[in-house]
DNA sequence: CGCGGTCTATGGGGG
DNA sequence: ATAGACCGCG
């Protein structure tokens, strides 16, 4: 077999600026300038030269500094190109970042690094080496709802869902199987035949593994463990790799799975002699082989926080025993938080077990207390959580440095609906993804079809999308044809005309082929943007959505022209982009990605989006027993734990103003349920929180202590601090009332409201007008209600009357 | 084949 | 509460 070396591939070692395994600490040290400012483990750790290193990195002690510093010294000093280096960051934007500091540090020297994710740079890697695997360089990436889209058909063949089998479950299982890097073969070898279950698990993972093979399509776990079968079964391809980066960073560590902790382990594998080629201008051991390359991984146990997804906290524990001879750092203290919150999250980590002792520290002061707050219900709170904004917003707070975080995607729509009423500009990172609407996976399906027309599952999807009379007896007609020549979905559709079908399907049917047909013709040369355009005209897709009667239509044409805009976009920022590259980009993007400090906007995000963010004033809401931790979780081993880590990251995530809310009461899908305050809060010393309403007034409404809080019977109550954060506790007049918020959006028309007018609220009572702004439907009125105090309120939604 | 109704499973975190 | 599966009818 051959290999196509491609411009980097050119053995980079012949141009090496410096050599790697020189001793530790020896290195020549960079200028002044990368050094400033960085207190004296955080030198070393950007100093620090050796075969591997593990920085500790607590949380925000700064250790993307370190991260950006380290690899910029590794340039500047020209130990390195910046062509042998790779860097491992969790999301696409904090490599953006990362490579914004290297090259403000190097400058355009920096051009050439890989700093990518795990995802992105496999399938950089596979992209290019796809012919090795028996694929095409345009394989699709499968999200898992593509994934169960094709398990679904799967057991619909098989007619197992009679075994308990689920498109869910099967679907967990695979990937959790591809994350420990077996495959249906190595699965096979230890099936119990006697288990039927286990016998037809086999039977469904390998028609999974089929289906993705023939259809060129890889599914997220392949992404990796498939970067990890090719290293393995093409020591020469590894060596391309390994001859390439001589200096491996990987950060977020503690949250690496089994597949990508043995990617890394191959990455730095000394290359064999054989695989050296002999004009090599770089350093040869005496065996004439090449040392390893360098690995540095930042990490921190206390943040492992996706062990669901095969996060194996162990890759961090024992790294010095996987990596012999290595340096290990620790970074204590904290330039992110105020004392305040450091010993807030100090106290509540300290009760996992089990772990290093490390202490944040930071020399800022003690800054302002952790305000507290019980809503009578989750609308309640969301409504506390909006009047905060706004008194943050007045005082000079910018709403883009304001974050508010939750356990659960669900929690969204009470802050939402509260949001919106209240005129705070918000945006939810992650949501409902853009990505997973019906009629964005539509349009993307036409997209993919023509990138890869192996691909039967996005086939299938369009194929009578919009309507055009091809139904699922014309789809299996199509589908036999296609089986007994032993050709593809796609290349069966020109035949149409073989199968005795009506004439008015044949014509759908190659009308329909035409359109694909020409789009991959055009593709090479074309921008996404133009195919997509074009499709959606050919096809009328658009045309279709408009001609019916469903309000929701109205929404999902706004939604196909963001991603005709999406395109676009993405053309001005990649020129040269292929519709491979395009598709790439989409089906990686991750929810934290779409983090936009220039939107001037709240940021509302689940815990899990939010590591490695962080925020001047954080709002952690839900902190409630069943949902923080949560429910499922407890039933897990190692569940509690990893759910106080969750909360730790979300503490940690505050610079100056942490908001830690609940909710006596939480609706959830129709009925309401009672709700109790977590036991983490109760970890928190009582002398950190400041109660505005603590869960002993929200029960009592002001009355006589807890019952809630004895409710878990820990005995230590006390400590939430009824009675010593709020002197007298007085009972407060109500000013938040129990908010029961309508679904059906309500529209008050063309509502006009001046300063003077008085108003009724359906839950802030009556009030006056004391100001309008902004234009049309977007006029928000300010109000000061009798009882309530001040609010901002959108006019035209808001549920109010003029009086 | 397409439509509109009823029924049922599913409510955790994500690349 | 909601989306998707399912079923019977025009």
């Amino acid at each position: 077999m051959t290999f196509v070396l491609d411009a980097f591939d050119a053995d980079p070692g012949t141009r090496q600026p410096g050599s790697h395994g020189t001793a530790p600490g020896s290195a020549p040290v960079p200028d002044d300038a990368l050094l400033e400012g960085l207190n004296p483990q955080q030198r070393e750790a950007v100093l620090y030269r050796g075969p591997s290193l593990l920085i500790v990195a607590g949380a925000g002690s700064g250790k993307t500094s370190v991260l950006t510093r380290r690899v910029a010294g590794l340039i500047q000093t020209r130990e390195a190109w910046p062509s042998q280096i790779l860097a491992i960051t969790f999301t696409n934007k904090a490599a953006a970042e990362m490579r914004e500091r290297v090259q403000a540090l190097v400058g355009g020297a920096a051009e050439g690094m890989w700093i990518s994710t795990f995802h992105s740079a496999c399938v950089r890697i596979l992209r290019r080496q796809a012919e090795s695997m028996g694929m095409t360089q345009s394989f699709t990436i499968y999200d898992s709802a593509d994934s169960r889209a094709l398990i679904k058909r799967i057991l619909k063949e098989l007619d197992a869902d009679t075994l308990g089998f689920t498109p869910g479950n099967v679907s967990g299982k695979i990937s959790k199987l591809k994350n420990e890097l077996t495959d249906a073969e190595s699965y096979s070898r230890n099936v119990n035949a006697d288990d039927p279950q286990e016998v037809a698990f086999l039977e469904i993972f390998r028609r999974y593994t089929a289906g993705l093979r023939r259809a060129n399509a890889l599914d997220f776990d392949d992404l990796i463990a498939e970067t990890v079968h090719l290293f393995r079964a093409f020591p020469e391809v590894a060596a391309l790799y390994q001859r390439r980066f001589r200096h491996v960073l990987v950060d977020e560590y503690q949250d690496t799975n089994h597949a990508q902790y043995s990617l890394i382990r191959e990455l730095v594998r000394p290359i064999k002699p054989q695989h050296v080629p002999e004009d090599t201008r770089m350093s040869v051991d005496a065996n004439g082989g090449i040392p390893g390359a360098s690995l540095t991984v930042v990490g921190d146990s206390d943040q492992s926080i996706y062990a669901f997804r095969g996060a194996d906290i162990r890759n961090i524990v024992e790294f010095e025993r996987d990596f012999p001879n290595s340096k290990v750092i620790l970074l204590e203290q904290n330039y992110r938080s105020t004392q305040n919150i450091l010993d807030a999250a100090n106290a509540v980590i300290s009760n996992n077990f089990d772990r290093k002792a490390k202490n944040l520290f930071t020399t800022v002061g003690s800054g302002d207390k952790i305000i507290g707050y019980t809503g009578y219900t989750g609308h309640d709170e969301a409504q506390f959580v909006a009047d905060e904004i706004a008194t943050l917003h007045e005082q000079g707070e910018r709403y883009s440095d304001i974050a508010v975080f939750y356990r659960t995607n669900s929690q969204t729509r009470a802050l939402e609906e509260i949001f919106i009423r209240s005129a705070i500009p918000y945006r939810v990172l992650g949501g409902t993804k853009f990505y997973e609407r019906a009629e964005i996976k539509d349009a993307m399906a036409y997209l993919i079809q023509v990138a890869n027309p192996a691909d039967d599952l996005a086939l299938r999807r369009i194929m009578n999308v919009p309507k055009r009379g091809i139904g699922p007896a014309t789809e299996a007609a199509l589908q036999g044809y296609a089986d007994r020549v032993g050709v593809t979905l796609r290349d069966a559709l020109p035949d149409a005309a073989q199968l005795g079908l009506g004439p008015k399907v044949t014509a759908a049917i190659l009308e329909f082929a035409a359109i694909l047909d020409e789009a991959t013709d055009s593709a090479p040369t074309t921008k996404p943007a133009d195919i997509l355009v074009k499709i959606l005209e050919r096809t009328g897709y658009i045309d279709a959505l408009r001609a019916t009667r469903d309000p929701q239509d109205e929404a999902r044409i706004e939604n196909v022209e963001e991603l005709v805009a999406v395109t676009k976009e993405f053309a001005r920022n990649n020129p040269e982009g292929t519709l491979v590259d395009f598709l790439t980009e989409v089906s990686l993007v991750a929810a934290a990605d779409e983090l936009d400090d220039s939107s001037g906007t709240v940021s509302l995000m689940t815990l899990h989006t939010a590591k490695g963010l962080e925020f001047d004033a954080v709002f952690l809401t839900g902190v409630e027993e069943d949902l923080l931790p949560h429910r499922i979780s407890s039933g897990e081993p190692g569940g509690l734990a990893e759910e106080r880590r969750l909360f730790y990251v979300g503490i940690t995530r505050a610079r100056k103003r942490l908001y830690l809310s609940l909710a006596m009461t939480r609706s959830t899908f129709g009925d309401t349920s009672v709700a109790m305050p977590s036991r983490y809060l109760q970890e928190i010393p009582a002398e950190l929180i400041e109660w505005r309403q603590s869960p002993g007034m929200a029960t009592s409404r002001g009355g006589t202590r807890s019952r809630a809080l004895n409710g878990r019977g820990t005995g230590s109550s006390e400590r939430f601090g009824y009675g010593t954060a709020l002197p007298a506790a007085p009972p407060r007049v109500k000013t938040e009332w129990t908010n029961t918020v309508t679904n059906k959006v309500r529209d008050n028309g063309d509502l006009t409201l001046a300063v003077g007018d008085r108003i009724r609220h359906s839950d802030f009572g009556e009030g006056r007008v004391t100001g309008v702004t902004g234009e049309g439907s977007k006029s928000i009125a300010e109000v000061l209600f009798d009882q309530a105090g001040r609010k901002r309120l959108l006019i035209k939604i808001a549920p109010i009357e003029k009086l």
